[in-house]
DNA sequence: TTGTACGCGTTATCAG
DNA sequence: CTGATAACGCGTACAA
């Protein structure tokens, strides 16, 4: 185990000193060319790598960048992690991963430990549930960049980068009524969480622009899960007039009320009309294709950090971004119908 | 932006030293109980928070773990950080992420790169065809643990943590044989790797140990696509005697089997049967739901920072740990003939 | 039980 | 153009 070599090393070596090393190995004007050279050449001789934690203690900045999201395992997140990742990584920076596991408290715990290591940056999904705002005021206090992708919050400072849910979920609605659709149910999550109630309210706009009739009965809440959506598409099949089509917020949700609707004998998309959201890979594996919105989210996570950058360069003019994706629409099968060509 | 408070800063309003205080918050036995309470109610009060960047420096341990792999928007590597930030963060790691991209040039930057912001240790799956043991043989030197998970490579000192891919496939096969198949095909990827290999020879081994016949063009290498595995499930069904089974190593690659296979007319599994390898979440979205085999990566990421920890407590003397996780054959209805039940 | 002094590796400031 | 010195915040021998 080798020790490591550090600029005295080399100024030992050549007979000069440690700040002059220093100089040489940021290419500081003032230094001779002969001496840099020397240093350089010295420098690769004895395997020298500068130390990262000296000179984060020195200057403040670590360059590590937080980044902190419910859970990982998902399609989502995950490829905003590697977007991230992606633009970050060529800079220079190292991406530091934490989960709340949507705890709040957990939430406010990985902020403190991140604060504490000095990140340069945050870039965060909030938990499902955080209504306070403290831990994210602190992060500004420090004035170190704090952006939000997906799931935000408004905090005065902060930056975001997210989808435009309402648009994503009007033109999915818009094009179910194209299809020829008229009984229009939605598929929401959990309202108090913004991208859902954005996605319902994109929902009910469509329908309202183009004069279909809104009915609560068509508004079911669920977990994004297969089995919420099959009991769900039940409920809604029981009705004394059931729909035609389903907007779900969920790709989840989409799946289960198409395996419960063909188990019936319903056909998709003759009879009915099925539009998911998220773009999940599964939705074009199946037999029948799921229509669903895409988040883009490896774009997302590149422009969450290309807004940190951006941040870190303004300096002390840290402005305020508010970036908006525009949701891009997949037609596919489950929403399809051969007499109807999608616009 | 309130400056951050240092020891020094709450020595100071208690009038004593800066030493003293460093000792009572980390409990030092040699400090009276008042001057303890005194000091951690005062720092609480200051809002004190340790300077890990301070103590990362002084003590050469930066409490970051480096996670290296491939690319991160997979569900194998993306479950597997999972497991790993779950287990490491509430022992007060923070996990480092980054991707290789299959590149090894990439991924000996990246490991300098970690070295140099002095990770305690690293976690990775290597990329595709790395062949050079050099940078690993670096780490070591360095006297930190180095574990791979999934794809390893041989080097004196490291540990690793992957999947008994042999017993996967044989499993798989076995299965497939005790359907009533005979005839088994085998969609390989990349022999060169050695997982890949692995599932070839327990899929060879499994035929010969039943006394099944091994057809050299019974095996294709492929990509793991759904367009390869149409392509390939084409060229099965073309030759003379065309196989009743396919034990694919990547599920992508047994669904475009299953699709081109149906879309031929052939019933699943009353004809045909098909075991995937990974156990995809679509998998089970299917209405022919995919029989395939787990891998636990969320144990496999739990079991790699487990092997770290274990290192890191073991001090000077690091073994070397070979864990091999047992795979877990899924079957569905791909691979489930009514009038076989499988043991 | 507490204080003094030093070092971790770097860069910045001030001299020269 | 280069050297000396201080400082970033902490822990710890050594001394008292």
């Amino acid at each position: 185990m080798s020790k490591k070599t550090t600029i005295y090393d080399i100024a030992k070596v050549l007979n000069i000193t440690a700040a002059t090393v220093s100089r040489a190995l940021n290419n500081n004007p003032r230094i001779s060319e002969d001496t840099k050279k020397l240093v350089q050449k010295t420098a690769k001789k004895l395997n020298y790598k500068q130390n990262s934690l000296a000179l984060a203690l020195k200057s403040g900045k670590s360059k590590n960048v937080g980044v902190v999201l419910p859970i990982i395992n998902r399609n989502l997140f995950s490829n905003v992690i590697r977007g991230i990742e992606e633009e970050l990584n060529p800079m220079g920076y190292n991406v530091i991963i934490c989960q709340t596991h949507d705890d709040e408290k957990k939430e406010a715990d990985i902020i403190q430990n991140l604060l504490n290591a000095q990140v340069d940056g945050i870039i965060m999904s909030i938990a499902r549930h955080t209504k306070n705002t403290e831990h994210f005021e602190q992060i500004l206090k420090k004035n170190i960049p704090l952006i939000f992708f997906d799931r935000k919050i408004d905090v005065k400072g902060a930056s975001s980068v997210t989808l435009d849910d309402f648009r994503g979920a009007y033109e999915a609605t818009q094009h179910l009524i194209e299809q020829g659709c008229t009984k229009i149910a939605h598929f929401t999550v959990d309202r108090s969480v913004e991208i859902y109630r954005k996605r319902y309210e994109g929902y009910k706009q469509a329908l309202l622009n183009n004069s279909v009739v809104f009915n609560e009965d068509y508004v079911l809440s669920l977990e994004s899960k297969i089995e919420s959506g099959k009991d769900a598409a039940k409920k809604l099949m029981e009705l004394d007039i059931p729909p035609d089509a389903i907007f779900s917020a969920s790709d989840l949700g989409a799946l289960g009320a198409i395996q419960y609707l063909k188990g019936i004998g319903v056909q998709i998309p003759q009879d009915f009309c099925v539009v998911g959201f998220s773009n999940e890979p599964f939705t074009q594996f199946m037999e029948l294709t799921i229509s669903t919105v895409d988040q883009s989210p490896l774009l997302m996570g590149k422009t969450a950090a290309k807004v940190f950058l951006e941040q870190m360069n303004a300096d002390n003019l840290k402005i305020e971004r508010r970036m908006v994706l525009s949701p891009s629409l997949k037609i596919r099968k489950s929403s399809s119908r051969l007499d109807y060509t999608p616009s």
